[in-house]
DNA sequence: TTGTAGGCGTTATCAC
DNA sequence: GTGATAACGCCTACAA
């Protein structure tokens, strides 16, 4: 078993000094072709490469991107940093993951440890604690220390930080436009608790686009779902509230709901007790994930594109850390590096499948 | 914007010099009260953390696992991933992820990207173009490196290291066993080309089972499914299989599928040619993801534990590392260091639902 | 053409 | 009690 080998054991080995060895390595016709030619075969044949900690020291870049999401084992998330680490690898970036589930503690523990020098920067999405709690120091604190953050999906405005966000509203706009065009007449609402914002907007894209189509919305038509619960439970609960709801309100010939599982759920509560999809009852769900695909009938989704997020997060975080590099050398008057964060707004797009006609 | 402070700059400020400020931190009581309350104070004040990449290149250790795996966007391997991060996390490791997406080269390239120095150790599993080429040299090379690995689920014996299998042979017997006894007489299986070791052992447990129950095993009953292609046409490409197969063998009752996706295929299939699930047909399939709790009817399937198998990696893992540190100061003759690998078998377990009677 | 020295941030050893 | 020094591995400005 032979450790890496290092610049000093090349350089002890063929003895020169170390930096004679850096030089020829790197090419520098300092050096004469005997040396470097000797030194680069040498090298070669020891397989050495350069070692990065020791690189992210002295350049103080790590040329590694934090990752900071609420959970993994789930379509959207996973899907986003599918992307990320797209882009990252085309752009030699590594990717450290960290997990907050969903808690608030736990997502600032990730973030001092991955602050203190482990990486150049954030790419995070709020987990619902914090929002829940609106405390968000931590995200100040790092971004005043230096560290560029971008957050996406669950973002917030009191944090001055580049953006990546999908079109909730317009989405559901688009989805509810769509049942309304397809005959739906009674348009039920399936939706969260209104803290995390994305339920919160494609909510008001549910109301709005009644409006545009000079429909009264009727409160009995929404019901918000309390998603506190664990999973274990979660289903059967689910469950339980969508066929209570349906029950009260038999004229519903259409449904948007804010994710895949209320839309799952919906068809499947629907179905057993005697709706034909998309006859009877049309349904959208908001989130394109495998369910979708494979439910029976297929489920229309309105898609996030959740790996175009993950790779214009990661483009966004990179350009930044790299038009950074030059700062300290221009001299641009009106650089007014407090307002020229940008907010990318990624369109939704509807994917037609069987549960609407 | 205060860039993160440094010991020097806290020497500098209050007139003492580095180590002086270094030990009264960590405590020393070389150091006077006096001292030690100002700097301690000081550096509360100013939010000191000693910096990570400094830290890894003194003690020559990250703190931090690197994960190689095939594909993200994928209910198993997420999960796996969510219980390596929780073992990380509570043992004070990070975690960096790299994605193969089943390639040979970028299972290489990544590999070489973190294994300068990034990370102590890598739990990976391994790409299906690498099984097929059966090029294992990079492996080899980073283990002689010293860096240990752990392999999971895709793991080969051709490599010498830690791993943590499922017991996909076991899981297949007992699957098919529960068919037999729940009645079927033509159970079918629905399993991939060989390579890929865990369809392979998923295969002999199928056989192994008709086998114990006296049954003679039908290669009319066997689908073998090319599963190189991509998801776009992937899909279509299994249901007419799938479809093919089922009107060629009218008599089949029971379907042991290799994977979640073959086993929602053959019941969607079966749905969709009049078969009545369980009554007709009863369907069971290994991997137990999103799919199956949500099919209609739900999917009974063979359990992994993915996230057991990811604590269970990251232990393995970091019991390696922590008992390295030890290593050079015991003389134990029989240490024997080669052999003493650990394959940890992960049990499976049968999750009974609707699809079966 | 090659080598020396300093520094990235930290800790540990040893001297004062 | 406090501080200087070396080392982790690398790079680079500056000497020689």
């Amino acid at each position: 078993m032979k450790r890496k080998i290092t610049l000093k054991q090349i350089a002890r080995e063929l003895e020169v000094s170390i930096s004679t060895v850096s030089k020829a390595l790197s090419g520098s016709k300092e050096i004469s072709e005997d040396t470097t030619q000797k030194i680069q075969a040498f090298a070669k044949l020891y397989n050495y490469r350069p070692n990065n900690i020791a690189l992210s020291l002295k350049n103080r870049k790590t040329k590694t991107i934090g990752i900071l999401i609420p959970e993994i084992v789930h379509h959207f998330f996973s899907t986003v940093i599918f992307g990320i680490e797209r882009v990252a690898n085309k752009r030699g970036y590594n990717v450290i993951v960290g997990l907050s589930n969903e808690s608030f503690t736990k997502e600032i523990i990730n973030m001092e440890m991955l602050a203190n020098g482990s990486i150049d920067g954030f790419i995070l999405s709020i987990s619902k604690e914090t929002l829940l709690k609106q405390d968000y120091h931590h995200f100040h604190a790092t971004i005043n220390q230096g560290m560029p953050i971008v957050m996406f999906d669950r973002v917030v405005s009191e944090v001055d930080c580049d953006k990546v966000i999908v079109d909730d509203f317009n989405g559901a706009v688009k989805a509810v436009n769509m049942l309304i065009n397809k005959g739906c007449e009674n348009i039920a609402l399936l939706t969260t608790m209104d803290y995390v914002s994305v339920g919160r907007l494609r909510t008001q894209g549910y109301l709005e686009a009644l409006e545009r189509n000079n429909i009264e919305p009727n409160s009995d038509l929404i019901l918000k779902i309390n998603d506190s619960l664990n999973s274990a439970d979660h289903l059967e609960f689910l469950e339980n509230e969508i066929n209570k709801f349906f029950e009260l309100n038999p004229n519903i010939d259409g449904v948007f709901a804010v994710n895949e599982l209320y839309a799952i759920t919906a068809m499947k509560v629907a179905k057993k007790i005697g709706l034909k999809i998309p006859e009877d009852i049309q349904v959208i769900g908001f989130t394109d994930g495998v369910l979708s695909k494979h439910a029976t009938p297929t489920l229309t989704t309105v898609s996030q594109h959740g790996q175009r997020i993950g790779e214009q997060a990661a483009n966004l975080l990179i350009d930044r850390l790299e038009s950074e590099d030059v700062e300290p050398d221009s001299f641009i008057v009106n650089s007014n590096p407090k307002s020229d964060f940008i907010k990318l707004v990624i369109e939704t797009e509807i994917i037609e499948r069987e549960s609407t006609k």
